[in-house]
DNA sequence: ACTGCGGAGTGACATCTGTCACCCCGATCG
DNA sequence: CGATCGGGGTGACAGATGTCACTCCGCAGT
């Protein structure tokens, strides 16, 4: 059903990857509109475009990045990992150095900010599929600036006391004493820089990191 | 500039706010492309949204809620204040009671959804400017459930609380005493059945009261 | 076998939080 | 006029949080 309207044969197969609706239903549209590029398959979760990109093999995904059952980082990694030749374009809200640096490890080849205007989405896929790697030049910095600097027993205690969880309750569900939870949490606190828990996870979180 | 791209002399003229430039771009491509609809400007915060408005008194302004300077809602109490004829329509990631609420207090004649297909927006258009009321359905419902139990002290100080704020220096910015602050994040407390501020604040926040 | 190191824990201390009972004062109502 | 109410405040107390110094243990290295 895509190969009757009017596309040039060479068409670069597209499928997307994105959970709210109303702009996956406008990318989709626009991106149409353009000869050279053909939407295959508009999905509205990781899932789904995991199956349109096993069934479909398009030569590119461009997925967002929080969705539904399977992130567009999950879906970039599996893809890596299986040796599919579609090629994975992040469009996403969050300039996150940490989601970044997760999406390049990934073999992504393109990493938007949904802050840029959709006539340049169009001109990166172009490029992507020229074999150009396309990264939003802000990020492209921000990326090797900070890493970071908290370990996984911090981030998961962090996570938990971002959602209201007291010390004793992160103890019990982490099967830790009380007190290392609390020294987990003020060497988070001290790493960061933050007065307390809540500034410290929001910093955290707002970094990419949580 | 506007008319002379084809239009029909009796076209909505339409300002659009939304932050997010991709969407911004998108939908203005979008909503042009339909011959009964004219995009006079598309405006990425609520600042610049108020000052369009004013200055070409637009039949509609279609604005997301979350924007700097000045959000949806915010913009919307204005127009209604300064008896402008502008009707203003809400397009929000957020279902919301207490943003759905909010926006028809605001005397806002449409409340959609962006988990809604792009087509659905161009209709709902027509049919408020026509005189009829479109809010999403789900929220129609839940607008009813649950009111917010926060009164204007008890919020401001929870949103503040969220960010990690300290009771002394929430107290210092609100001009209010150390201890009054924390009565009143007790309060906020009690009414949401929470355990501390911040399972307060997250449950606030996700209800739309904040 | 001695050393070093990282994960986990303890104990003590100063603050910060959450709760509650009660006070002060200006407005509003009967 | 007296009663009552709401915004704002105080003081006290228990418990939670943040910080630090120090311990214990297992597991590399050499």
């Amino acid at each position: 059903m895509s190969r009757d309207d009017g596309k040039s044969p060479g068409a670069l197969r597209i499928v997307l990857a994105e959970d709210q609706a109303l702009l996956r239903s406008a990318l989709t549209t626009l991106l149409n509109f353009e000869p050279d590029l053909d939407v295959v398959r508009a999905c509205a979760d990781g899932e789904a475009a995991w199956l349109a990109v096993h069934e479909l093999k398009p030569d590119l995904l461009v997925s967002d990045i929080e969705m539904p059952v399977l992130t567009g980082l999950e879906l970039a990694v599996r893809i890596a990992e299986r040796g599919i030749r579609t090629k994975v374009v992040i469009v996403t809200t969050f300039a996150r150095a940490g989601y970044l640096r997760r999406a390049l490890d990934a073999g992504v080849v393109g990493y938007l900010l949904k802050d840029a205007p959709a006539e340049q989405l169009a001109d990166a896929l172009r490029k992507v599929q020229r074999g150009v790697r396309v990264v939003d030049p802000q990020l492209a910095v921000a990326a090797w600036s900070e890493s970071d600097p908290l370990n996984e027993r911090e981030r998961r205690v962090l996570r938990l006391a971002g959602e209201g969880v007291s010390a004793a309750d992160i103890a019990a569900q982490l099967h830790l004493s009380h007190g290392t939870v609390r020294n987990y949490l003020s060497e988070a606190i001290g790493k960061l820089g933050a007065a307390n828990r809540i500034e410290a996870y929001r910093l955290a979180r707002q970094k990419g990191w949580l």
